[in-house]
DNA sequence: TATGAATGAGCTTTCATTCAT
DNA sequence: AATGAATGAAAGCTCATTCAT
C-alpha cells in the first residue's frame, strides 16, 4: 500500500513551496540565467532529479514562480479599501508595500516577490518560449499598474493630485517601488526605506495655505 | 604591407569601442549571466578570440565598461551648475538625466549607462572575484549618490525642500531614474517619461500660497 | 480483506505477463536502449516501482524476456515433424515461421519473438555485465541455427539439396527471415511477404527435366 | 593572422572524417541511443565540445552520416554495368555486396554502411523530428530497392529469373544482405558468407535440363 | 592584428534504481 | 501487491578560455 493520500500531498505542498521559496530569492537576487537548479536544489535541500519531479523544467519552474508571486501581490492589494477617496486609498497601497518591503521576513520574501513582479522583463527575457498558460504571468504586474493608474485618476478628479498624465505618475511610483524593493535585497539591513508621504509627494496637490495678509 | 602606428592605433580604437558599445547594450538588454562572450563577439562583428586579445576575460570586459559607464555620468555630472541654489542644480541635474534617457540614440546609450550604473549589483554579483583597480567601478554610483545627497542637503539648509532625512530622498530619486532608465530599454518608443517637475515633487517645499482672507 | 492465495498469483501472473509484453514490444520496436522502464511501465498500465518489484533490475527483465521468447520459438520448432525428409521439414518450418510473421495479432507479438531472438546481439551488447543463467538466453537462437543446420545437411545427403557449406545456407535462411520480422514490426500492414518457395530455391537442386530427345 | 585557409580545411577534413567514421562503427555496432557523445569523442581522439564544433548535436551528426553511407552506396552501384542482362547486372550487384561486406576493412567500413543503410528504423525511431534535408538521407536505401527491384522485373522479362511478384524477390534479396552485413559487424572473422550463387538461386529460373530418355 | 580549432568545466535534463509506507 | 517520493550517475549540450598560426 502506498502512503496515504493526505500524506503525499503534504509531502508534496511542503517540497514544492521549499523550492519555489528558495528559486524566488536566489532568481530576484541574482537572475534566472545565474541561477542553476543545482542551487535551487541545494537550497531546498533536495536532489536536483526531485526539481525535476515537481518542476519539469528551469522554464516551468519560473512560470509557477511567477504564478505564485502574482497571487502574493493579488492578496496585497485585494485588502486595500477602494471605496473612500483615491489619496488615502493609493496612501494605504505604498503604505502595504512599503512596509511588506521594510519588514520582510528572513529571506526578504515580500521585496523578492515585488522585485520579480516588477522586473519581469529583465527575468524573462531569456526565457525560450512564452507558452500556454503565460497570460497569468504578467497579470501581477499590469494589475498593479491598473489599480495605481486607476486611483491617480481618480484623485485628479476627486481634485487631491496634480494634474497630468497619469501614466506618467504611475510609472514613476512603480518605478520607485521596484528600486526599493531591490535594494531592500541587496542591502538587507544596512536599507534605508523612504516614507509614504515622500512619493505621494509626487501626486498630493500643493495645499493651498491660506494665511491672513493685512 | 604593415600598417602604420596611427593607423593600427585606431583600428585598436574602434574596435574597443565596437565591443564595449555592443557589450554596454547586450549587458543591459539581458544581464552579465545571459550574455555570452560570443554574442558579443558576433554584435560587433569579430571573432571571439578578437574580444579575448583586447580584455583578457569577461570580467575584465565588463570592468572596463564600468569605467566607461563612470567616465560618461561623470561627464554629465560635471556640467551641472552647482553655484546656484540647490534647487536649481537638482533641476538641471535631473532634467539633464530625463532628457538622456528620452532622447537616448539608436541604441539607447545613456538609457544603458544609467542603468547599469545604478544596477551594479545584479549584475557584478556573479562575477567572481573582485580585483585590483575595483575601487574604480563604483565610483560612478557613488558620486551620483553623493551629488544628490549633498544636493538635498543644501536644499533643505535653503529652506526650499522638505525636511527628513536626505538619504530617504536621494535613494527615492536614485531608485526612480534606474527604473525610468530600465523601461526606456525595454519599452523603446513605447516608453512614457515622467516630467522633472514630478520627481521634484518629492522633495520640494510645498509652497505656501498666501491669500487674502476677508 | 486480504486475497486468497491463487488470486494473488494470478494477479502476478497477469502481471508479469502484461510488463513482458509490452517490454517485448517497445524493445523489437525500438532496442533496449532506447526504452525506458518508465515507458515499459506506462505501457503496462502499472507504476515504475511495481516493475521493479517483478524484476529486479532492466536486464534481469531482458533477461525474463528472452527466456519467454526462446521458449516461444520452443513451442513452434518442437511441432515440427522431423520424421521425414529434410526438405519436407524444412519446409514446413519456414512456412510455419513465415506464416507467424505474416499473420501477427495486434501487436506483431510472433514477429517481435522472432525478431528479437535473431537480434539479440544489438539489444545484448549494451547491456552491462552477463550473470548467471545466461545460458538459457541464446538457447533459442542457437537451436533455430542447430536445427536448419541439421535438415541443410540432412537434405544435402538425401540429394536434395544444393551442395556446399550447411553454414552459409543456414546463415543466409536464418538473416532473411530475422529481416522480414523487422520488415513486418516495421512496415505493420505495407509488409510483403516473399513466398516460403522462394527462400527454398535456395537450397533446392534444380530439378532435372527429363525431356525426350528424339 | 589565422592559418591559412588550406590548412584549415584540411583540419576540419580529417577530424570529420575521424568522427564520422567513429560515429559509424558506433552506431552500427550498438545503436544511436546505445552510443554517447562521448564514446565518439573518444573514439575519434578528440573532446565532445569539438564534436560539436562540427555537428550541431547528436541528430545532426547522425544526418551528417546518412548522407556519407548514401554517397558511399551511391558509388557502389554507379559502377554496376546495367547494359548486359539483368542476371549478370543482378549477379555482379550482389558480388560486390558481398565482397564488400566480407573484405571490409579494420573497422568493417562496409558493412557498417550496408546494415545502417537498411537498418534506418530502428536507429532512426528515436531521432526527435526529421528536418530539412532529410530527402538526402533514405534516399541510399530507397536506391537500392529499386535498383534490385528493376533487375529482377527485367530479368523476369528477358526469361532469366523465376516468375512472381518482385516485390517480393527484392525484399528477400535486401534482407538476406543486411542480415549478412550484421553478421560481419557481430562475428567478425568468424564470419562466414553465402556465395553470390546461393542468393541468385532464389530468382534463378531452374534451368532445364535435357537428357536423352531411351 | 586577427582567427578558428580545440578544450574543460559546468549546466539542463533523463533514467535506472531505491525507499517508506 | 503496489505506489510515489527521492536520488546518483550520466547524457546532451554550452560557454569561457586558450593556442597555433
Amino acid at each position: 500500500m502506498p502512503k496515504s493520500k493526505k500524506q503525499n500531498e503534504e509531502i508534496i505542498e511542503v517540497r514544492c513551496e521549499a523550492i519555489l521559496h528558495a528559486a524566488l530569492v536566489l532568481f530576484a537576487l541574482f537572475g534566472y540565467q545565474s541561477i542553476g537548479m543545482d542551487q535551487i536544489a541545494k537550497a531546498s535541500k533536495c536532489s536536483r532529479a526531485l526539481v525535476y519531479h515537481y518542476f519539469s523544467s528551469k522554464e516551468e519552474l519560473f512560470g509557477a514562480l511567477m504564478k505564485k508571486v502574482a497571487s502574493s501581490i493579488f492578496k496585497l492589494t485585494e485588502s486595500i479599501n477602494y471605496e473612500s477617496n483615491a489619496k488615502e486609498s493609493l496612501t494605504e497601497l505604498i503604505d502595504k508595500l512599503l512596509s511588506e518591503i521594510k519588514n520582510s521576513d528572513d529571506h526578504d520574501y515580500m521585496s523578492c516577490v515585488i522585485y520579480l513582479l516588477l522586473n519581469l522583463h529583465l527575468q524573462k527575457n531569456y526565457i525560450p518560449k512564452p507558452r500556454q498558460g503565460d497570460e497569468v504571468r504578467p497579470l501581477g504586474r499590469k494589475r498593479l499598474f491598473e489599480i495605481v493608474y486607476y486611483l491617480i485618476e481618480k484623485g485628479q478628479v476627486e481634485g487631491d493630485f496634480n494634474e497630468g498624465n497619469p501614466k506618467e505618475y504611475t510609472i514613476a511610483i512603480l518605478s520607485l517601488i521596484k528600486g526599493l524593493a531591490y535594494n531592500k535585497i541587496y542591502l538587507k539591513n544596512k536599507f534605508c526605506c523612504p516614507s509614504t508621504s515622500i512619493i505621494m509627494n509626487m501626486v498630493n496637490k500643493k495645499e493651498q495655505i491660506y494665511v491672513e495678509q493685512n
